[in-house]
DNA sequence: ATTAATCTTGACCGTTCGGTCAGGTTTATT
DNA sequence: AATAAACCTGACCGAACGGTCAAGATTAAT
């Protein structure tokens, strides 16, 4: 099977460096130089498989918007709020560890005022947003959770989890210059948890 | 008085025209030919009173690192716990909504790795956070409030009350491509108080 | 073995960047 | 009124940017 193997593999090299080189500089400062030494590429060569910075980039932001929205189907696998919400708020926490790089690009475009993603901001997530609202909704009205705005909770949630990832450095700096560990992530994780379902009126 | 009254004037109004453009573009986005159309000055212009980018950056973050340390002393004018809380979260929401721009430059220099700002970051911000810990803990240590990781809690109030500034343009992309009203962000503000003094166990 | 398709790359190009500077203008001082 | 200090700015500079291209090397197809 294995055709055009070798497109494949400088595709996902150059990916990956991309993502780096992104995440560090931001889109301006990001050059195609740059990803091409991360990469180990002569920089025509990355012309050659993407034919301008903007697509390279564009390809990158769609990656992260794919993982994005499968990691948050957790929301969708229980029945519970409380179990729906625990584990969504989970999956997002999970993202920022093992994937702050890609945060931090999406962080950077929706900050700049989303230019390339507005449209699948106002299509797609808007319609994803949409139906979790629908779900919340219902469990207001069965009376299962408090009364709230469920919007401003999946932004409180969006907020606080994808901090972990965007202000790694600023945590890094209030913590004795050293990333969160495993021990110190896994309390931030069950904190974050504990306040948003508690301060919703799910526990307790 | 009034002495070198010119110099004011043209160094504030290019302060003010850096801001927008370093927050709609970011630093290596922005360039002196836009901040100086913004201003209405001559490019050339802006290197007498600012003599290089970097400089012009670094006066800008000063300030907005003044306004943030000012603005989050509310914090200190209640010995109540939920009252001194729900001022802070209620100052920095009010920060979100009326300064914006400063507080998108503020998340991308930390999104970038805080290469200019690490100093102040390690000891002044550093410095300010263990004093509010302290009191926390105090209260924790009353039982005026429930045990948590102070650190965590004020990580939460930066997230998500810098999420309404930060990702103003996904909010609005979410709230049929309108920005959210003054009745919308009062509701948000007040949701995202009654949410976090009550995960902590500070209502109810 | 030959041909076609794909891949590789150093050298190069026009544009824009941050920054400089000389020389003129305006404002403050005496 | 004269001098000094501060301010203004069009024209210019070297460097770095994204992107191009022709010519060669490698791989796939016949």
């Amino acid at each position: 099977m294995r055709k055009n193997q070798i497109r494949i593999n400088n595709e996902r090299r150059i990916l990956a460096a991309a993502v780096k080189i992104f995440a560090g500089y931001g889109y301006q400062g990001a050059t195609m130089r740059k990803i091409a030494e991360e990469a180990g590429l002569p920089k025509a060569n990355l012309h050659y498989y993407f034919q301008t910075k903007e697509q390279l980039y564009r390809q990158v932001l769609d990656g992260i918007f794919k993982h994005w929205l499968a990691a948050a189907n957790t929301f969708d696998e229980c029945e519970e709020p409380v179990e729906a919400l625990r584990g969504y708020i989970e999956t997002k926490m999970g993202l920022s560890r093992k994937r702050p790089l890609e945060s931090r690009i999406w962080a950077e475009e929706i900050l700049h005022g989303a230019p390339l993603i507005q449209d699948q901001l106002e299509q797609t997530l808007a319609a994803w947003l949409d139906t979790r609202v629908k779900r919340i909704t219902d469990w207001i009205n069965t009376g299962t959770i408090q009364a709230m705005n469920p919007r401003i909770l999946m932004y409180m949630i969006w907020a606080v989890t994808q901090h972990f990832a965007d202000f790694e450095s600023q945590i890094r700096a209030l913590n004795q210059q050293q990333n969160l560990s495993d021990e110190q992530f896994a309390e931030a994780k069950k904190q974050v948890v504990q306040t948003i379902l508690k301060g919703i009126g799910a526990l307790d």
